[in-house]
DNA sequence: CAAACACTGC
């Protein structure tokens, strides 16, 4: 403990202010005072500021003032802040805009918004920075309806060629699903620097079209004279991932190690992700390693990427050595472990996850974790007591979805009619997943030999107008991407050497004891192609899923972008390949030939 | 004095 400054002390230290100010405590310049508030790390620092401000009667200036409530906003006390705010006799937009921001980062958003509201009411007028706060907090809880009218404001403000105001518009328009209305913001933008583009570029990944968020990030090489930072080259790698593009991701891993931001965590977390969703979990491995200090990111990228390969164990170890180094898991943590047990037949583990999360680490679990375990029981065949729990969830919209999607593919996969019809019609009842969910639920009466229940729900279909999308699969072959569509029928005369090698690799998976739980590769005679033979290949060790790839003559192959992995899935992925180059080129998308820098692929950074 | 862009789930 300090000790208390003696009177005179004071009173020798503050004698210059002593005549003017009749403030004996007062031993602060303004100045000094200012100074120390934005130099404050601590709350009894800030305290013992405050006081003396009140002391010094400081707060009677808005000036002053506005710097004690940013310093209480910086150490997350947003209810000192506002009280500060409140006791204010004029505030000025400087300290709506600090309060409004404060509530943002202190994750309170739609009293951000409140806030705006009052600040109108009051008859203060806003500027760039309060636009730009404001249009945030509308991008958080993706309010597109209030960030329109803001951003009508923000034009009848004549606010609308600021560069900081025009990049959080697209982000808010991004993250609202209003790709189109992004684009026409970024368009009309007299001037762009590299966060407009990488406003733009997340945009687009965001809402499944990370092939134009590439094509941005080549324009941007082409036309900006700014290099990349670490945000965009986590923004496009992030593209990568999303389209499963290996080759582009390499590429971007060169961009990031000519820039010299390999050291970041974020891009390092982001190659982590993308590596595994394009089927190098050895990468993955590598650039987890290579982090010096992983956080709860990375860790969880990993723990997710793990489990989805089908090594639930080792899933596991990662979980307990990021406890062990004192890493605190976060609610994705635990679905990534909850789906390292689904995924590896641990049922009794993965109840005993479930019961730790409260327990052991204070998260309570929600509907995407229990989601999580109904996957679990439902695919080792406990239907009932997984049905049992997803009744007794509370999930709306997408997360209800995804729960009785779940429910409803394992049903089918054990033939389970009964519970398979409950499924979908909870989809189909809150307009969720419709055609899938049809669909799904007609394969498996097909698959019980249900033919006529079958063949009932697909004119059911035809007659509501309920239209499935086609499936689509690509793969990259070389630096070309081929896309191919369920239900294309191009002739194809390799289709049944396809078929016949896959069940070749049924043969050698069983030899080898792949059998059992959802191994192995499934036939379902289903009405949909009309008698066209669909072929899965339900096997955990393959699970990176890669959609269906329709090889002609009606068979529609599940192709795993991680066949690679055991030798016999490599000589079918080296077949299909062949196949591929010879027959098909479907599309060839987004070539990546321009970077400024000259370097186009790099093969060698391994 | 106050503002925009990034990595983990499905």
């Amino acid at each position: 403990m300090r000790k208390p400054l003696n009177q005179n002390g004071i009173f020798a230290l503050a004698s210059p202010y002593l005549s003017r100010q009749n403030k004996p405590s007062c031993f602060h310049t303004k100045a000094h005072l200012i100074q120390q508030l934005q130099n404050c790390k601590d709350l009894t620092s800030a305290i013992s500021l405050h006081s003396s401000a009140v002391k010094c009667g400081f707060l009677y200036e808005t000036f002053t003032t506005n710097h004690l409530i940013n310093c209480y906003i910086k150490l997350q006390r947003i209810n000192l802040a506002r009280q500060v705010f409140e006791e204010m006799s004029e505030p000025n937009v400087v300290s709506w805009t600090s309060l409004i921001a404060g509530y943002v980062i202190a994750g309170q958003p739609k009293m951000a918004l409140w806030l705006f509201g009052e600040m109108l009411e009051f008859s203060v007028m806003p500027n760039e920075f309060t636009f730009a706060t404001v249009i945030n907090a509308c991008s958080i809880l993706a309010e597109l309806r209030t960030g329109k009218e803001i951003h009508a404001h923000v034009e009848v403000s004549g606010f609308q060629a600021n560069l900081v105001v025009c990049s959080s518009l697209v982000d808010m328009y991004g993250k609202c699903n209003d790709v189109n209305s992004a684009r026409q913001v970024f368009d009309l933008m007299g001037c762009r620097n590299v966060v407009s583009w990488t406003s733009m570029m997340t945009t687009y990944t965001q809402n499944a079209q990370g092939h134009e968020a590439l094509q941005l990030f080549s324009e941007f090489n082409v036309l900006m004279n700014e290099r990349p930072n670490h945000f965009m080259l986590a923004s496009v790698i992030n593209a990568c991932a999303s389209l499963g593009k290996l080759v582009s991701g390499k590429v971007s891993h060169g961009a990031v190690i000519r820039s010299g931001h390999d050291s970041s965590d974020v891009v390092a977390s982001a190659l982590v992700d993308m590596y595994a969703k394009c089927g190098c979990l050895d990468y993955s491995d590598k650039i987890f390693k290579r982090i010096p200090h992983p956080s709860v990111i990375p860790y969880t990228s990993m723990i997710v990427s793990t489990a989805k390969y089908g090594l639930g164990k080792q899933s596991l170890q990662l979980f307990s050595e990021m406890i062990d180094r004192r890493i605190k898991p976060n609610d994705v943590t635990f679905v990534g472990v909850l789906h390292a047990c689904s995924h590896s037949g641990l049922a009794d583990e993965g109840l005993q996850y479930l019961e730790s999360m409260h327990g052991k680490h204070g998260i309570s679990p929600s509907a995407k974790h229990y989601t999580c375990v109904v996957d679990m029981l439902a695919r080792i065949g406990r239907l009932d007591e997984a049905y049992q729990l997803a009744k007794s969830i509370q999930a709306e919209d997408n997360d209800g979805a995804l729960l009785w999607g779940t429910l409803l593919s394992a049903s089918r996969l054990h033939g389970r009619v009964d519970i398979a019809v409950e499924a979908s019609k909870q989809l189909i009842d809150s307009n969720q997943q419709v055609a899938s969910a049809y669909v799904t639920l007609s394969n498996t009466y097909a698959l019980a030999g249900e033919w006529e229940n079958a063949h009932n729900l697909r004119s059911k279909m035809k007659q509501s107008g309920v239209i499935k999308e086609p499936g689509c699969s690509w793969m990259e072959i070389k630096d070309s991407t081929y896309v191919f569509y369920a239900g294309d029928v191009s002739s194809c005369p390799q289709g049944s050497e396809v078929v016949n090698l896959l069940k070749e690799l049924e043969i050698r998976m069983k030899e080898r004891g792949y059998i059992g739980g959802s191994m192995g590769l499934v036939f379902v005679d289903v009405e949909e192609e009309a008698k066209e033979e669909i072929l899965s290949l339900h096997s955990e060790r393959l699970a990176l899923g890669f959609g269906l790839i329709n090889i002609p003559r009606g068979v529609t192959i599940r192709i795993m972008k991680n066949l690679r992995m055991c030798r016999d899935c490599h000589e079918a992925f080296k077949l299909i390949s062949e196949i591929v180059e010879r027959d098909f080129v479907v599309r060839d998308v987004n070539r990546f030939h321009h970077f400024k820098n000259g370097c186009c692929i790099c093969r060698d950074f391994w």
